[in-house]
DNA sequence: TCCAAAACAAGAGCACTGCTCTCTGTGGAA
DNA sequence: TTCCACAGAGAGCAGTGCTCTTGTTTTGGA
């Protein structure tokens, strides 16, 4: 009689299958680390296979290419970066949605700053074929998830009033067409246009920085950066969750 | 007695070191044409040697290195959007400060487009060593010395009100420091501060666009794109170069 | 005018890459 | 116990950046 054993764990995976499981997340942390050490464009699979011990080819095995490695890795990125970007929104009370924005922004720039190659496997240039894989689309809803939270709390809280939003014209209305989906109705069309351009504030932020492109513009001394970084969200955040002023 | 020779070829250039410039600009070019074609990562440099007849060793008398012909396709490219940027504003009337900088915005973005793997390489991850050259860095600033130009012209049109200007934390005003040199003193440091913010905000835009973010986010019709970016592009616009309202 | 020095092109070669193919041994299910 | 799929090793292909050596051509100064 089987002892302890869990619904889940039932098809006992034989010796050989616990082994390739195994053997496969070595690889993808092994490849995890070099690719933090030297960049995307450097890694490569036969440092990997050398570094655990075997050959090149036994390593096409368990991965079918460098660029399904590189998927992995992009994936695993994605979900470090939801998960350190969730963890520092659960900090901050939910009633205050500034907080919550910077907060979120912050936790995206530290991710970045403290993983810079991962950062820029992401929301860099793409390395691979064009094409991102479908495997991919979904940790890296994670951080918009959040952001889409913040704007439904807006309405919910009545610190944005739906009543008092501006429509916004047919084309546009009709480019939010996917984005809707993803959120809830009584988010009016106004509010996603100014939570898409938060998201692109705060990751054209992190990006430039990240990238050089700050270089000659601003301070290098990491206080002062941050201190730049933090005030454009708290702008960023004033200009999105807030109702819209009458036009005269 | 020489015919038709101007000062400036004086020191007329021996028939090697005319053919040294020649090819140099031969392998530039060639190197362009792959780069748009197979992304800067697939630029090989036995490709260019092979497609102008001559072999590896020889472009070595050229090019330094891999690394040095990016940077000159770097400088090239920044200069090629700098250039259809300025193009763009021109066309619009100077007063009109929300159309310029809308323009430039989609002259941006459709440079973007038509040159993708030249606008991953200056505004994606960095590809070579990290450090970007000294020779790269004027030809960066052509497009926001257009922004400058057009924050200067919001103070002097009386567009932004310097008097109503609320002042910056002093953290955040430290971290303009290098910025600062290349702006007018007429334009306030909270000025400064939403140019950056608008430049933050345009380059993620098409970033993202370009680097597919915007999937399953956006239609992906070009009129519809089109009508998103235009329609963030002019409420960045509306939020920047206004006068502050007094907060009560 | 002549000659050494500099510039040039070519080729071989090194160390590396991704990836494929073939071969051998072995683990595990039937 | 048998058999086969799978794992690993090794060789090999085509390509890369880059260096070094070997001749050749051009150039500028004596």
């Amino acid at each position: 009689m089987p002892q302890n054993e869990s619904v889940e764990d039932r098809p006992v995976l034989g010796v050989r299958a616990r082994a390739r499981v195994e053997l496969t997340r070595a690889i993808v942390e092994t490849a995890r680390r070099h690719l933090a050490q030297d960049g995307p464009a450097n890694l490569s699979l036969r440092a990997v296979a050398r570094e655990l011990g075997m050959v090149s080819s036994a390593v096409y095995r368990y991965v079918p290419s460098r660029d399904d490695l590189l998927t992995l890795l992009i994936i695993e990125a994605y979900d470090a970066l939801g998960a350190a970007a969730e963890k520092a929104e659960a900090k901050v009370p939910r009633t205050d949605l500034d907080a919550r924005f910077v907060a979120v922004g912050r936790a995206v720039r530290a991710w970045a700053i403290e993983h810079p190659h991962e950062y820029a496997l992401i929301y860099g240039s793409p390395v691979p074929g064009y094409a991102a894989p479908q495997d991919t689309i979904a940790p890296a809803t994670r951080v918009p998830t959040i952001l889409i939270g913040i704007l439904a709390d807006a309405v919910a809280a009545g610190v944005y009033d739906p009543a008092a939003a501006p429509g916004v014209p047919a084309a546009v209305r009709r480019s939010l067409g996917p984005v809707r989906a993803a959120i809830p109705d009584v988010v009016p069309d106004d509010l996603v246009v100014r939570g898409l351009m938060a998201w692109s504030t705060l990751l054209g932020l992190v990006s430039m920085e990240q990238f050089g492109q700050f270089h000659n513009v601003l301070a290098e001394a990491a206080s002062q950066r941050e201190a730049f970084f933090t005030e454009a969200l708290r702008r960023t955040s004033a200009v999105t969750t807030r109702t819209p002023a009458a036009r005269p």
